[in-house]
RNA sequence: GGCACUGUGGCGGAGUGGUUACGCAGCGGUCUGCAAAACCGCGUACACCGGUUCAAUUCCGGUCGGUGCCUCCA
């Protein structure tokens, strides 16, 4: 399969370290907020890949964080770590915030029927080997110390400006003025933090004889140090991430181990809504809830998502989903009608779809193979499913031994012609979510909604 | 301001140097007790201006628009 890696910037066969195992790390939610669509559709991405590379015979080894400690809300001594914000807000504590969220990630994670990644890490579940990776990467001349934490000395990392294709004069330039004058670069980065005397953070470890706290970027280096080893084979998330916290990666776990991080580095796009950016500003944060509640299934959403390409811009809109919603309920119905039929498999049909995915996750040239197929068996339909994860096949159940009885009843009516009879079933049938349509070879039933 | 990506029919959204993407919505037809489905057909899509080419939506250059990052963000 092909995959485009970001950082050769080129299309790239898809080669595992180990053969038949593939070893993949997910950036996860900072859990300070209920995530919205944008946040979850990279989810969505990603279970693709994992999909189709399970699909293509490999065994994935997935590992995802959850980012249940504090990066500061900017820059400047007087930010406000997002959890502390939160807590504050809710009158909960910084662990019961975390607690909550990580829940309500997971509910929406299950409705949208992605695969559980192998491990989910707390960042705060790995503070020790956090202090032991600073200790390595100060050992190792890569870091120093400040009034309010430890950085790291981007000028120690040759190649830092490499994976993003940085100009680090050109950013310093244009970026806003520095509010930490200690640092000895711009791009220099905490790794750890220090709490100042009088200074709130519920979250705190003892470190260097202070009390202290991980830095944000810190966590997946250790994470994927600790539970994978590196390098792994696929590192997965947002196209934001590249300038910034996977450049630290890199250069992170380059300074604790002389190691690559990873061989593939996949990042998909964010989407628009209406045109305009997901942001607090244009009021336009939807989350699942906002769909459900105009009537629409998590599922509906992740079809709409899976529409699209991973590395394009998206623009949601509510008719869009609409498209999506209906295309999901044909589907769902061509599967109805499967089940009142006689079955025949076509392995061939099904190996164009996979052929599609295995050239850089092209869903949407697999959804045209779908339907320009006009048969697609039962078997077909079940490895289409567990391909996308669109709960089609749960969804569409044979009807009762009742409602078929009905179904044959009005057959009856239809040829004695008695139509009031033939007409009242099918309103009868229609009040359960089921419609009758008559063909030429007999009469079949299927979803309304 | 710097760097990067991007601009496809009513909406969503693939792809390609010359041939129908696909979905949703719409229109016409066949079929039908009615209805729907199904099937057939329709709309003459590739931001703009140049260049390369026998041929460009597809390659190159420029213009304009959009987005992302540079500050937390999928």
């Amino acid at each position: 399969m092909k995959l485009y890696n970001t950082a050769s910037k080129k299309l790239e066969t898809f080669k595992p370290i180990s053969d038949g195992i593939v070893k993949v790390y997910t950036c996860g939610p900072t859990v300070y907020s209920s995530p919205h669509i944008g946040n979850f559709a990279s989810y969505i991405y990603w279970d693709l890949l994992v999909r189709t590379l399970i699909a293509n015979g490999y065994k994935v080894n997935r590992v995802m964080n959850m980012t249940d400690v504090g990066h500061l809300v900017s820059d400047g001594d007087d930010g406000e770590d997002k959890l502390e914000k939160g807590a504050r807000k809710e009158n909960k504590t910084v662990w019961e915030v975390a607690d909550y969220y990580i829940n309500e990630f997971m509910d929406s994670f299950h409705a949208l029927n992605l695969l559980e990644p192998e491990k989910i890490c707390r960042a705060t579940d790995y503070v020790e080997e956090v202090k032991a990776a600073v200790d390595a990467m100060t050992a190792n001349g890569f870091t120093y110390e400040t009034s309010d934490g430890i950085y790291f000395d981007v000028a120690k990392f040759p190649d830092y400006a490499k994976f993003a294709g940085l100009d680090l004069d050109k950013l310093k330039a244009g970026a806003r003025v520095e509010f930490s004058d200690e640092k000895h670069g711009a791009a220099d980065f905490a790794v750890w933090k220090f709490i100042k005397p009088g200074e709130k953070h519920a979250m705190r470890w003892d470190y260097l004889g202070r009390p202290g706290y991980p830095g944000w970027h810190i966590e997946c280096s250790t994470i994927i140090d600790a539970e994978l080893g590196e390098p792994i084979d696929i590192h997965t998330g947002g196209i934001d991430h590249i300038p910034v916290h996977h450049t630290n990666e890199i250069a992170q776990t380059y300074a604790i181990s002389g190691k690559p991080l990873a061989n593939y580095w996949l990042h998909c796009n964010f989407i628009n809504i209406d045109g305009e950016r997901i942001a607090k500003s244009t009021g336009n944060i939807y989350t699942l809830a906002d769909l459900a509640e105009r009537g629409f299934a998590p599922l509906d959403y992740k079809l709409w998502v899976l529409q699209g390409h991973y590395q394009g811009d998206r623009n949601f809109t509510f008719g869009g989903l609409d498209a999506a919603k209906n295309r999901r309920l044909n589907w769902r119905n061509r599967i109805a009608l499967e089940l009142q039929k006689p079955q025949k498999t076509n392995r061939e049909f099904f190996k164009k779809v996979l052929e599609a995915l295995d050239n850089n996750l092209n869903s949407a040239e697999a959804f045209a193979i779908i339907d320009n197929t006009a048969e697609i068996s039962l078997d077909d339909w079940r490895d289409i499913d567990s391909l996308f994860g669109l709960g089609l096949i749960d969804s569409v159940q044979d009807i009762s031994k009742e409602d078929k009885a009905l179904i044959s009843e009005r057959e009856k009516a239809r040829a004695a012609k008695d139509w009031a009879k033939s007409d009242d079933i099918r309103h009868e049938l229609e009040i359960k979510g089921i419609t009758i349509k008559d063909t030429p070879d007999g009469s079949i039933w299927q979803y309304l909604k």
